[in-house]
DNA sequence: TCATTTATGATAGTATTACTATTATATTTG
DNA sequence: CAAATATAATAGTAATACTATCATAAATGA
């Protein structure tokens, strides 16, 4: 997978910056940067002034890649949401069953990411940090209609939708599948955050991660199939 | 219900405020001012000079009440879940079937939320917006910690408590009721906001809420219980 | 009822944020 | 090597998130 990705980029739509951010090395500093500036002080506190002192850059040339820190977060989610569909068309390559697809790409979803080195200036355990926490600030904002339009959440609706697939490829009766596999993707990301600040909205169980456990417990049963075994 | 709440406020730990903005007509026209200015411009745009200007008054006299905006939202959303246990407190006296409890406590957590009027200074279908909107805001921070030792989510705590309460009556081995009830209580509301603005994350069904039959099937389903039927 | 406490209002001030504009200096490219 | 392009440095603006001060109004209680 290394490999592969090394000399690889991931899509993201093009109206979210004003720059390519990995088309220079300042651009991926920047993204590089925002990443741990985020995850350490948080978005709200998070601003263009303090990314720019921290890359011994300025304040204005960072404008000139992204238009505010919400389009910044924007980038930061998609590109997330990309990359999460590659790891998931790339982990159920050549499983044929689809139950076995479902269970794994539910893993996938839902469990604790780590540190995977792929990508130079990406440190993939901060970045899902910031999905789980932040998130929803991209999308929870009075501007959610015009960027929908513009399609900036284009790649999570895609992932959902190829999960449902799988989803009614094993019942094609469900009628929720598009509710459940976003419920549990946003579940599972509450639920860890959950985990480390508010446990008692969690049930911890030894010896599993009760996150992905009850994930994959939840869904099967709900579309009324069996898990696989092996 | 009406007579009984007229004569009646809820209780919301005194530390998200500095002055309760019940004890005052001016605190309760800031509560009620904010809760149209919030559902009106979002959280983000909403600020204490905006609000004074709303209502007449001035700024410095509302940070005598809150410290400052996410302490107010903190105020408002402890308050939803307080109105919302007592809800459910009542909505389920005198039905002895835990079947039953747990059915219509998840109505009651799920459903679409109207104006009752119960309260003079809380429109309740616009405080039902402004929690799955930005209820994540008042916790997603890095203050959650602080916030937490505080006691500031006690309410919600306290609510997912008595749901999962109920759960394990039914169904004593149950190893993730906390999980299954702050997934649906947090899955529905995303649902809701989907519906409305990203609706390729839903799945809408003619001639029944949705959300509200998702969330049951589903919850019924995790713990291996038999819906009612009435 | 009148003196005193308490609540509110008006105004001003500060540091920070979220930008934009301008000009100068590097760096890249053809 | 000239021209184009990218970045840096600096400054400036309007708005935000407060705090402080003082004046006035309203409530309270002796």
């Amino acid at each position: 997978m290394q490999d592969l990705f090394t000399s690889f980029s991931l899509q993201v739509n093009n109206r979210v910056y004003i720059k390519n951010p990995e088309s220079s090395a300042l651009g991926r500093k920047i993204v590089e940067s925002s990443i741990n500036l985020i995850d350490d002080v948080g978005f709200e506190a998070f601003t263009f002034r303090k990314l720019g002192l921290e890359i011994h850059s300025n304040e204005a040339s960072i404008y000139r890649y992204f238009e505010g820190k919400y389009k910044l977060l924007l980038y930061l989610t998609s590109w997330y949401w990309s990359w999460m569909e590659y790891r998931i068309a790339f982990g159920l390559a050549n499983i044929p069953a689809p139950e076995e697809r479902l269970d794994k790409a539910i893993k996938l979803l839902t469990e604790n990411i780590e540190l995977d080195g792929s990508f130079e200036h990406i440190n993939e355990y901060k970045l899902n940090k910031i999905v789980i926490a932040e998130s929803s600030k991209s999308y929870m904002t009075k501007e959610v209609d015009q960027n929908n339009k513009e399609g900036f959440f284009a790649g999570y609706k895609q992932l959902v939708g190829r999960v449902s697939d799988i989803i009614l490829e094993i019942n094609p009766t469900y009628k929720y599948p598009h509710m459940l596999i976003s419920t549990i993707i946003e579940g599972a990301h509450h639920q860890r955050f959950f985990a480390q600040h508010l446990p008692r909205l969690t049930d911890a169980v030894n010896g599993e991660d009760a996150i992905i456990e009850f994930s994959k417990e939840a869904t099967f049963k709900a579309i009324g199939a069996k898990r696989p075994t092996k």
